[in-house]
RNA sequence: GCGGAAGUGGCGGAAUGGCAGACGCACCAGCUUGAGGGGCUGGCGGGGGCAACCCCGUGGAGGUUCGAGUCCUCUCUUCCGCACCA
């Protein structure tokens, strides 16, 4: 008997795979494709069991296409600029790229160790120029097709960043990475013009059938699309201050057919409007403080979730163009001024919120839609009323359908120009400055005389330069480094200085997947032909984190890359997996926390194996695990029972020579059932990995498998390992070696993709050579897995009352009548009344009785 | 509030509308062993029975069906995402 120490083969198939480079791949069309990948990682310093989980997914996917006959891409890479690496800098005074790169190298090693099977010599890291000069090559492009701009506007920031946040790495008020709450700025900045993709990025969804719904969802819920109307409300001069003629309010609406309960106006406290009609009013500065109030206020509000609505008159109103009513003006703290025009048509009878304020201010409220026999009555309403049914009080509209009548009223507006058609969204262009160090120098020239101008696309990269000084303060650090700063326009010659910020690092990641095509080519950032053949990506990985930012920024650069002629397609991942995360004592892991579990721990003592098999085995993928010590164990003891039944075995296969058909024609019982279960297990692991990505029902499978070897082994003179490392006697029947082979030979290469280093080592000793890179994945005999008796059990009015044995060739009216001749099943039917006997497949019976 | 996912043994989890609890963990027993935290075999939802078997059981209540963990309606709970989005 061998021993089965884990480390050693580990080591061993690890040095071979590299040596031979076995995970390498180049195009051939002579294959079909597939590309797998995991989400790059950050090279935080350590991976830990959590990471690790999705690199063995997508490991397990690889391995197995591979074997299936496709041309498998299967790359790895390091998204490797961003703040961590910078904040260390300011602390302890390491450059950010020392510290990343020996991150890299170190968690570069914490996978080798896992055998996870990449394609290394593709290996990336955007925060090598070789990398970055793209992404400035990409903004270029987008420079040049107006994707990219620069305007003034109020940014998020984050305090202890010390940075800008785009609007998705805002969680509820606070910065998504420290938690700092964020404050609002008015800074030049650099923007990406992803609305322009907006309605093209909501439709795609449709056809991301593989991705999870949920994913898509929020995708939906981001982009936000809401069909209305924009529509004026000439503001009139009343009281103390005239309007100036032409003055009007534009107010967005997705119901303008309520517009006749419009009873008032509301602005967002930040409505530019708002100063004005203060500066006028009869007492500006109490009604300044107020607005300042709410506009201090409306921030506090996105951190508690909600704040009671309030608001103050501006003593000013405006004309409803449909109605013609005089309606009062107010500002109020719930309306956002980022959204539609910062200014609504509040419908109180209709809308809780507006109802809500009106009540608290005791403004008119006005029922426009009635859904029964009669109209409600504002006076008694203790909240807003449904707005679907029949128009009421709207003029020429009373008595249309709501909101079928929408239409109509606004072709109406349209014609009389006090309205338009429109479509909001509340995704907004993608902010992408960053006053920071450790990231893509935006490749871009402020002179003098030219204004703003790009960098030539032959002059890329522009370098980033190894500044010695990380203060951590606001102002970018770029901009204290004279020689990055100071240059010459491209375009006059003339004295000129560099945009000192640098690029979010969710740039570097809206690509990365292309560059894997062709991760070396120096003048575009990848060959259009390369990424016509790999791309999509057939698997995707990742956290569901990445959910929103990641993966909308992905379809959208992808989309942007097609429009500038570099790829054919829209959707850069075919299927989207997004893995669960494995806790400890029922949190995350983290460092900070101290409850991280190192892979490097579990190898040192199980193998890489054993704790492949473990976390692919313990919950289906997508599912939060609790790490278990005991579960891991559990994992080793498997495959220590898998090692010795294939290792008992082996010599006995080896000596019947190669795989092949003879030796099955006339079976007993046990070794059919051996075949049988050989075939369903063949069956299961191949669709339990491909199509359905189950893993951890694979794995529970050939478990059965393993278990069913131990059994036929008993029945058989070889044994089992346990009952001695001699075999009890001599096998005389080739049939019992034949069946035997076969199951042994297809639990090895069905475990490979789960614990390569064992399956490599058994398929060697059972005296193939090549490795299991040249082994066929097994297929699935359907006849096989036919047993030729089966036990059919009989329902009586649903309950399972018995069961009788018959031939799997059994015609129904056979199993119909067998049924009913069991003893059982007489009883059970006693003196009722059979109504109907029925065979479903299975087969089972059913018989109704009365 | 809107949207999504999910509720199954002590635990992780299995079940194209067809024998609920596969597989594993933990636990129990027997065997093996010098010994064991190793190995092998068996047991393991609840209740009843000497037994064959019987009754109950997939958060709850209804429904569709010969048959429901699975489909439909309502409801409760948990997790996740979005949220004064006009």
């Amino acid at each position: 008997m061998t021993d089965y120490k884990p480390q050693q083969l580990d080591a061993k198939w690890q040095n071979r795979w590299t040596a031979s480079g076995a995970f390498e791949v180049d195009i051939d069309p002579t294959r079909p494709k597939f590309y797998c990948l995991e989400m790059f990682a950050y090279p935080s310093g350590h991976a830990h069991v959590g990471h690790v989980r999705n690199y063995i997914i997508g490991d397990v996917m690889a391995r197995m296409k591979r074997m299936r006959g496709f041309n498998v891409l299967h790359p790895f890479g390091w998204d490797a600029f961003g703040l961590p690496a910078e904040n260390a800098a300011i602390k302890t005074g390491t450059h950010p790229e020392k510290s990343t790169l020996d991150n890299i190298a170190h968690m570069k090693g914490q996978l080798q160790r896992l055998g996870i099977s990449y394609a290394w010599g593709r290996e990336i890291a955007t925060c090598l120029p070789e990398y970055y000069h793209f992404n400035q090559w990409i903004f270029l492009k987008m420079f040049e097709r107006g994707l990219a701009y620069r305007r003034r506007s109020t940014v998020n920031w984050c305090p202890s960043c010390q940075t800008v946040l785009a609007n998705e790495q805002v969680i509820d008020g606070a910065c998504w990475r420290c938690g700092s709450v964020v404050v609002q700025r008015d800074l030049e900045q650099w923007f990406l013009r992803i609305t322009q993709y907006a309605d093209e990025l909501l439709a795609g969804l449709e056809t991301l059938t593989q991705w999870p719904d949920k994913v898509v969802v929020m995708q939906r819920n981001w982009i936000g699309r809401s069909e209305g109307a924009r529509v004026k409300f000439p503001v009139v001069g009343v009281r103390e201050a005239p309007g100036t003629p032409g003055d009007e309010i534009e107010v967005f609406t997705t119901r303008i057919d309520t517009i006749y309960g419009a009873n008032f106006i509301l602005l967002a406290p930040e409505h530019p409007m708002v100063d004005r009609f203060v500066a006028e009013s009869p007492d500006p500065a109490a009604l300044r403080a107020q607005a300042a109030t709410f506009r201090a206020l409306d921030r506090e509000a996105r951190l508690t979730g909600t704040i009671d609505k309030e608001g103050f008159d501006t003593g000013r109103t405006a004309i409803n163009p449909f109605s013609g009513q005089d309606i009062p003006i107010w500002v109020a703290n719930f309306v956002l001024a980022d959204y539609g025009t910062g200014a609504i048509m509040a419908v109180p009878a209709h809308d809780q919120r507006d109802f809500d304020f009106a009540r608290k201010y005791a403004l008119p409220i006005t029922v426009v839609v009635q859904a029964g026999e009669t109209t409600p009555d504002p006076a008694t309403m203790s909240e807003a009323s449904v707005a679907y049914g029949r128009l009421v009080h709207s003029g020429e509209y009373s008595g249309e359908a709501a909101p079928a009548v929408m239409a109509r009223m606004i072709a109406d507006a349209e014609e009389r120009g006090t309205g338009v058609g429109e479509v909001q969204y509340r995704l907004k262009d993608w902010g992408i400055s960053r006053q920071r160090y450790w990231g893509t120098p935006i490749p871009i020239v402020y002179c003098e005389t030219d204004g703003v101008v790009p960098v030539p696309l032959e002059d890329l990269p522009v370098r980033l330069p190894m500044v010695a000084a990380f203060t951590g303060r606001g102002d970018s650090p770029l901009a204290q480094v004279p020689e990055f700063v100071n240059v010459s326009c491209p375009r006059c010659g003339g004295p000129a200085r560099r945009e000192t910020d640098t690029m979010d690092t969710f740039v570097d990641s809206s690509w990365y997947f292309l560059r894997f095509c062709d991760p070396t080519n120096g003048t575009l950032p990848f060959d259009p032909v390369a990424a016509a053949y790999w791309m999509p990506v057939d698997f995707y990985s990742g956290g569901v984190e990445h959910a929103i930012l990641h993966l909308l920024y992905s379809r959208f650069f992808t989309r942007v890359l097609r429009d500038v002629g570099l790829v054919r397609f829209d959707e850069p991942f075919t299927r989207l997996l997004t893995q669960g995360m494995v806790l400890k004592d029922g949190a995350v892991m983290s460092k900070s926390k101290g409850n991280v579990v190192d892979p490097d721990t579990m190898l040192a003592k199980y193998g890489a194996d054993a704790l492949r098999l473990y976390v692919m085995f313990v919950a289906p993928p997508e599912k939060e695990v609790e790490w278990s010590d005991a579960g891991l164990e559990g994992s080793f003891r498997f495959l220590l029972r898998a090692w010795r039944i294939a290792d008992h075995w082996g010599p006995v296969v080896r000596q019947a020579g190669n795989s092949g058909t003879a030796g099955f024609a006339d079976l007993t019982e046990p070794e059919r059932a051996l075949r049988r279960k050989t075939h369903e297990t063949i069956k299961r692991v191949t669709a339990d990995i491909e199509e359905r990505v189950h893993l951890n029902t694979a794995v529970s499978s050939l478990m059965e498998l393993v278990n069913e070897l131990y059994a036929f082994s008993e029945s058989t003179p070889h044994g089992i390992p346990a009952r001695g490392d001699a075999p009890a006697g001599r096998i005389d029947r080739p049939e019992i070696v034949a069946v035997a082979r076969e199951a042994v030979e297809a639990l090895v290469v069905l475990i490979s993709p789960f614990a390569p280093h064992t399956a490599e080592e058994l398929w060697e000793s059972l005296g193939h050579t090549g490795g299991l890179a040249a082994a066929p994945w097994p297929a699935f005999d359907p006849d096989v897995a036919k047993a030729a008796e089966v036990v059919v059990p009989v329902q009586i009015n649903g309950k399972v009352r018995g069961r009788f044995s018959a031939r799997a060739d059994a015609s129904e009216d056979d199993l119909r009548a067998a049924a009913l001749a069991d003893a059982t099943v007489q009883q059970h039917i006693g003196g009722k009344t059979v109504v109907k006997v029925l065979v479903a497949k299975g087969p089972l019976v059913s018989v109704v009785v009365k």
